[in-house]
RNA sequence: UGCCUGAUGGUGUAACUGGCAACACGUCUGAUUCUGAAUCAGAAGAGUCCAGGUUCGAACCCUGGUCGGGCAACCA
């Protein structure tokens, strides 16, 4: 089963032919002219302020992948200049799903907190060499004279304030004597630049805040903008990958490096389009409110699109890596099919998963000529694409289930299951026809009455075919489990897409996106442990929740198989 | 109506930098099947945002438009 998943990884990665995205053609163009002596080193920027979602699991593989790929290096880097909105609590989340999507970034895990001191000296010598000054004016001021983007802003009366004066209020802003917003350090650029981000962007704040790592050490705090190249260059990142809409902040990131660092290295910010799924909320506001409104019951529902939520409904690492290669790596705006997800994690769930008999919607059978205390023991595969998984057990007798959807009293044609003297196969058991049903006051159909032929055992030989082949489990030995079955959380494609004025993403949800049934399972899963997957034999994919215990099994649904049978029917 | 940026089948990504548009998902046929899954074979679907230009030849180059995204946090 390793090999197998091997395998499905260098079709992907090394495929001869396969062309490359735009940031590899740069990259194999820079170790081309040795630039950088042909190093290449990457890093992940996380802020620990949420979790992380599958929009950042592509930036990871980007990454991490690109390192790889090149015999690089990839930092994980938290970006933790905000102590007002930053949590350990996330850092270790963070933590978590990057190792848990396969990657290592061995001894470079770095804080942008620890360059705090660094980060100070530089923001001294551009205040020293005049290239910055503290100013006294509220935010809602600096806004205003920064003015729109069509219009030139305007300079701050304290924009040309003495060097020393500049300095002895920088050093007061870091002894704690001023508030909170009470003075800002600004670099002084260009005020009537048409990049907003460049009229004298503001480089350090007063936050009396606790930080997560640097405690109360520091009562000022360094800027985005002010730390991140900086921290790129003091890791000796080369390729500094972020998403599109810092594209207009790279002026501003080479302009800090420009004037405060004297060698000729340099790393270089590149932009790729942010990932968009359909049916799908990303940016973290939005997946808050969704856990914080109760929409969902936590960052690791498995509805949600967090690494959290994905793990707990059952993907791999390797199918969320599979699908991060798929999506590609470009600069224009997009909208991934969710199904290219659900084929990413079926594609290696149905190698690896071990298949089951599960019935989710019972209709109970009693096979009329089958003698009533006889349990056969019958051997079915584990999983018929891997052999070597082996066999495994399963118990027959006369009281089976079936799925209600596999009878039908006035079956069309087409349909190859169960109906009045229809006949089908058991599974690894015997085929049966049906005789007569029993239906109650309502109409329903409440129990089948069928024979079976004894000479068609599975194995024996027979040669009897039949078109439908049905999943089933003994009553006496049916296992009950919860199982949940989840559907996609919105119900337009793109939720942000509203008919009415007024409404929101929140208007798009999905109110039944969570079902939660009692189903009935054969008796070999006993014993399985949280994350356990499985495939429920014509159903789909299945994963142990963590919320599972020995007297009670709770089962998520990852992803229905597919079924071109519900295409066929729902056309008619 | 400022600046940055993008536009290729339904979706996403390619096209050796000028040589008759490819791959994946999806869709549709058919084969096979003790999972209506998987697998296998095949098909349909874009002439590359528009209009000009350069060229023997343009998705790639030039000019002018159109449309989309981003930017005005003491967030990242």
């Amino acid at each position: 089963m390793k090999n197998n998943e091997k395998k499905i990884e260098e079709e992907l990665n090394s495929n001869e032919s396969r062309s490359l995205n735009f940031i590899e053609t740069i990259i194999e163009e820079d170790i081309k002219n040795n630039k950088h002596g042909g190093r290449i080193h990457t890093r992940f920027p996380p802020e620990p302020n949420g979790y992380l979602h599958i929009g950042h699991a592509k930036s990871i593989c980007l990454n991490f992948g690109l390192a790889e790929k090149y015999n690089g290096k990839c930092n994980l880097r938290f970006d933790d200049t905000n102590p007002t909105k930053e949590e350990e609590e996330y850092v270790n989340s963070i933590i978590e799903d990057v190792k848990w999507l396969g990657f290592d970034w061995e001894d470079r895990l770095f804080y942008a907190s620890d360059y705090f001191d660094q980060i100070y000296e530089w923001a001294v010598k551009l205040i020293s060499e005049g290239k910055a000054y503290v100013d006294d004016q509220p935010s809602d001021v600096i806004s205003e004279q920064r003015r729109t983007p069509t219009r030139p802003g305007i300079e701050s009366p304290f924009r040309n304030r003495s060097i020393e004066e500049n300095m002895d209020l920088f050093e007061k802003m870091k002894k704690g004597e001023f508030p909170d917003g009470y003075r800002v350090l600004r670099a002084k650029i260009d005020m009537s630049s048409p990049n907003m981000h460049m009229r004298d962007p503001v480089i350090y704040r007063i936050l009396h805040a606790t930080h997560h790592r640097t405690g109360d050490k520091w009562c000022i705090y360094p800027m985005y903008d002010f730390t991140h190249g900086q921290s790129d260059y003091l890791e000796g990142i080369t390729h500094s990958i972020c998403t599109l809409e810092f594209e207009i902040h790279r002026p501003l990131y080479d302009w800090f490096l420009d004037n405060l660092i004297e060698t000729e290295y340099r790393p270089r910010q590149y932009e790729f389009a942010r990932l968009n799924l359909s049916y799908t909320v990303m940016s973290k506001r939005k997946l808050l409110e969704l856990v914080e409104e109760g929409y969902v019951n936590s960052w690791d529902d498995p509805r949600m699109p967090t690494i959290s939520g994905m793990r707990r409904r059952g993907y791999t690492p390797e199918s969320i890596r599979n699908f991060a290669d798929r999506v590609g790596v470009a600069k224009r705006d997009n909208v991934i099919d969710v199904g290219l997800l659900e084929f990413s994690v079926r594609e290696h769930l149905n190698k690896i998963t071990p298949r089951i008999f599960a019935v989710l919607n019972p209709l109970k059978i009693i096979i009329t000529n089958y003698p009533e205390d006889q349990v056969e023991e019958l051997e079915l595969e584990v999983n018929p694409e891997d052999t070597s998984m082996g066999t495994r057990k399963v118990p027959f007798s006369r009281e089976i289930y079936i799925e209600q959807d596999d009878f039908m009293q006035d079956p069309p044609k087409k349909f190859f299951r169960l109906g009045p003297g229809r006949e089908v196969r058991l599974k690894g058991a015997y085929i049966i026809k049906c005789e007569d049903y029993k239906k109650d006051e309502n109409g329903n159909v409440v129990e089948l009455y069928c024979t079976y032929d004894p000479e068609t055992k599975s194995g024996s030989g027979s040669q009897r075919k039949v078109k439908g082949t049905l999943h089933w489990v003994s009553v006496a030995h049916a296992i009950d489990a919860e199982v949940r079955l989840y559907d996609r959380l919105f119900i337009k494609e793109e939720p942000d897409v509203v008919d009415k004025e007024g409404e929101n993403f929140k208007s798009n949800i999905n109110t039944d996106s969570l079902k939660i049934i009692t189903g009935k399972i054969e008796p070999g899963v006993l014993g399985v442990k949280a994350f356990d997957k499985f495939q429920f034999q014509r159903l789909g994919y299945f994963c142990v929740d963590p919320d599972s215990t020995n007297e009670k099994l709770v089962f998520n649904r990852t992803v229905t198989l597919r079924d071109s049978w519900a295409k066929v029917s729902k056309k008619k």
